[in-house]
DNA sequence: CCATTGTGCCTCGCAAATTGAGGCCAGTCA
DNA sequence: TGACTGGCCTCAATTTGCGAGGCACAATGG
């Protein structure tokens, strides 16, 4: 009778490595600023998981140094910038290959734990 | 031993906190002795995957502090020792709130990568 | 008018996990 | 004898996320 809330955080340790195959599919839908990445994450999720800004910039700043992703300011109306986040080729491919990664990781997991109940 | 090549293994990254994940399940199936463990891993994912002992000792020390697990020595015919290792009730519910995880995890990342292509 | 909240960028130190390397010992086989 | 496999383990370095914090400016509301 735990109050198994629904914002129960999956395990930390368990996003390692997931985050840049998280980041580019999101920016695959287009350009994003840093703030809004982490509230659509928050948002799509139902609040089960708060991509946090310690572990997002770093993530964002290494894509970039990569050339997986590009940045640019953008002002706004009322004057403030936001930096924008854009996928590049590069990302694309990365993207593809991480995707199948990813497949292929969660097979095997899947083949040890057992398929899903 | 077979020429089987090291195919492009997964990012270690992702492999972050599935281990104890992975080494619960084994152990449901029986005890195991450590080199035993790195064996059929490595068999199973015809040699994707091979667990180091780096990763794989403490884990299961861990998983042992915790009372997930017990070991016990094994002598064999030959007079060499093995230390078996055994799931234990704790480890066994354990099991079952980390695949609950693990399949929350992984339907999350799913919802973003979008469904296997 | 000032204080709080929200937006928006970032960095730092800590904790946890894997890697790669290494140590140690005992059988086996040529 | 020497090389190889089986078998246990540890340690430093690396990587990553987390939590907490800093900075700045807009909008809101009492």
């Amino acid at each position: 009778m735990e109050t198994t809330k629904p914002e129960d955080p999956v395990d930390r340790e368990l996003l390692k490595g997931s985050t840049p195959l998280l980041l580019l599919s999101l920016l695959c839908e287009g350009p994003m600023y840093g703030y809004q990445i982490i509230e659509t994450v928050r948002q799509r999720t139902g609040g089960t998981y708060t991509l946090k800004e310690g572990a997002l910039y770093p993530a964002l700043h290494k894509l970039e140094a990569t050339e997986f992703i590009t940045s640019y300011w953008e002002t706004q109306e009322n004057g403030r910038e936001r930096r924008y986040y854009a996928i590049q080729p590069a990302g694309q491919a990365f993207l593809a290959a991480k995707k199948k990664e990813w497949n292929q990781f969660v097979d095997m997991v899947q083949a040890f734990v057992g398929p899903r109940a």
